[in-house]
DNA sequence: TTTCTATTATTAAGTCAAGCGATGATCGAG
DNA sequence: CTCGATCATCGCTTGACTTAATAATAGAAA
């Protein structure tokens, strides 16, 4: 019987995994408040900061939201100097949306609060149990972004 | 490198949990369409099935849903016959929601289909991996369902 | 070249669900 | 028997997301 919650819905497996994720989005959130960036320009930064230069169109796959909600998204970062936008001179129809200076050190930041999360939730695994989970998860979702990279829309 | 995803972005742990999550989540909504039910019905009655009598609130404590979403959640389930409402004699500002042979019935089709989706999401592991990663994820849920279980109405 | 189609970013409008406040009924405590 | 708390419910607001339409550019085809 694990915390009082019935059998039936511990069973489903797809259900625990599907609340851990929202407890850490919704920890992550709070954490980064005083930051004021939500968890969506967290993961931007993320992308940003190992990639070199992404179009809007890429990033809206990655993190799987509309191409459209990307517009809003980097507006916002780029008001705040967090990020920039060039055209691509190889296809001007597109961006080419790179990190700022300033994008780098508060994407630190913000990685060291999510860290903290991440430690604090996963509290109760051993460092072996948590490589092994990270490492399946990581396996599990390959078949998945290669997949669902090519979808320039969502359907339903 | 993860399937061409940013390792900026694949280095999230919680990234990857929370989109794992949704993932099994959309994929058991497309398997549950042809039963005419969606995820969150089917959890209800995954919670109605092994406990006997619940009450709304209860039910959207545990699902992390507001409990007026309940009231038309289990408005349709009542419509169909797969649960009904009676008063709890005990409290009778309280129903005593309860499922049915239909639901039941419906229920052990839905959980077939559940466990479907996880066998295929989960495929590239090992037994023993699945196995370590189901338990603990549950192990971490733990403290959460305890301190959450306490929350009427979410905040924020 | 010219024309047609596809892609990218964007805006505006429409859709839908989640969340909040308020209400009526009921409970439990004092 | 009040008074505050709880439960289910209703209606409204807010905000997230989708759809549709527009403009600019690219690339292929005629």
């Amino acid at each position: 019987m694990r915390g009082g919650l019935p059998e039936g819905l511990a069973s489903v497996a797809g259900f625990q995994l599907s609340k851990c994720g929202w407890w850490l989005e919704q920890r992550l959130e709070e954490e980064l408040q005083p930051l004021g960036i939500r968890v969506r320009h967290f993961l931007v930064l993320a992308m940003l900061s190992t990639s070199g230069a992404l179009s809007q169109q890429e990033m809206a796959g990655y993190l799987l939201l509309d191409p459209t909600l990307m517009v809003g998204l980097v507006d916002e970062l780029e008001a705040r100097g967090l990020c920039e936008r060039t055209r691509d001179p190889r296809d001007r129809r597109r961006y080419s949306v790179r990190i700022t200076e300033d994008g780098l050190a508060l994407h630190h930041r913000a990685r060291a609060l999510a860290d903290e999360v991440g430690a604090d939730v996963f509290g109760p695994l051993t460092d072996d149990e948590l490589r092994t989970v990270v490492k399946a998860i990581g396996r599990v979702m390959e078949p998945f972004w290669a997949e669902q990279r090519v979808r320039p829309r969502r359907k339903r």
